[in-house]
DNA sequence: AGCTTTCTGTAGTCTTCACTATTGTTCTGA
DNA sequence: TCAGAACAATAGTGAAGACTACAGAAAGCT
């Protein structure tokens, strides 16, 4: 047979008897909900339909999973989001497209439970350092794409020269993240866009300041 | 002696040796760095300077000294503010004082861990529902008292009379718990003083549409 | 003084956690 | 068909969690 299988099955051992991605999303479903530590590998694998060392042996440990889980859950959701925020041209545009597919996200059915990056590892015990401190950075990276993007428009002409492009983009980073702590307390989906049509008033408010401040 | 001592010592058996607000306040120190559930008893009754059955005879439970804690918390920092915040005649300037306060305590040197109602018990574990609850009913309180202000200055005639009061409110609380998780991602006190400028300059924008969309 | 009451400190209990040793099972490859 | 290799399921291990029994210590009351 010339055509390729999908996942041939090479190794000489036993196959695995589950779907490793449908486990993982199992997975990433239950942290989205339950947050890192809170998810004990007990419920994980009553959801993903396996024992523990079968996870083991596929995941490697808790931390691993839940770090697949979260590339997993930036794939899908997030990244074309950042993507499109970076490229496209008018900064105004960017930054409708940009909130409008946060509230999206945020409250969308898949999962109203907020931002698994923002909120996922929030107060962790001490052992959680490794899980934290990938978390840290993958927010500062939004942090950076906004720096970023606000820094092209005021060279764009889009936003005034004196803008403090990283006050900002902080604040408009801190209206992206606190938009998950809203959905934990119940904000629909309806509530969200309120937000993002106010912050869009924001960004709105600080680029038509070119003809008035620009003396 | 017809002075009445602050605090005689009515009771009949041994008296406690420790100072119960000193032991509290460093509960609260312990709880707003960790979080609730990462603080564990060890930790506190170390921090605090007791055993644990002196921790359960003085508190109760954990529990009941979080929630002990947050109120101290709310009491020492917060309930002036939400007061200002209320009273204030002109609604520009008390989100002026509102903001600048805010910054001050979330990036002040106390403790710069972001807000304690906020951020010390998300993603809890199952047994701390109770907490959760409360910390929620907490949280509902400061939309509400932001709903309510919003709501006089649209009738004060300081905001346009087609204001979304839900959403402004929504959005000013959305930034301001932001400001938490900006601070446990490194923000500086003049990071926040620079979002609360922009949280103003959002006010003041929706408050001078006054003229142009009343139409 | 002696009795009662309440606190203190040591040293536990019981539960839950992440993780694994072991045994048996199912595949590949010759 | 049989050896080797990897997976699966049961049943644990050791550590850490909140919380507490118990015995001794320090106060008030009579």
């Amino acid at each position: 047979m010339t055509m390729q299988d999908i996942s041939p099955h090479k190794s000489k051992g036993r196959p695995r008897i589950f779907d490793r991605d449908a486990a993982l999303r199992s997975a990433l479903d239950l942290f989205w909900r339950r947050g890192y530590e809170p998810a004990s590998i007990a419920e994980l694998c009553s959801s993903m339909g396996i024992n523990p060392p079968s996870l083991y042996a596929a995941f490697g440990s808790k931390a691993q999973l839940f770090m697949e889980a979260v590339n997993c859950y930036e794939a899908e959701y997030w990244d074309s989001v950042w993507d499109s925020m970076a490229l496209t041209p008018d900064f105004l545009d960017a930054m409708e497209i940009f909130f409008r597919d946060a509230a999206k996200i945020l409250g969308g059915g898949d999962a109203p439970c907020g931002c698994l990056v923002i909120l996922a590892a929030t107060n962790v015990s001490a052992g959680a350092d490794e899980v934290d401190k990938a978390l840290q950075a993958l927010r500062k990276e939004g942090r950076d794409l906004l720096l970023r993007r606000v820094k092209k428009a005021i060279d764009d002409g889009q936003l005034p020269k004196n803008t403090d492009a990283k006050g900002l983009s902080l604040t408009l980073n801190t209206i992206l993240e606190g938009m998950s702590l809203a959905v934990r307390d119940g904000a629909s989906r309806r509530d969200l866009d309120r937000v993002a049509k106010l912050a869009m008033q924001l960004v709105r408010g600080v680029a038509s300041q070119q003809d008035t401040k620009q003396a």
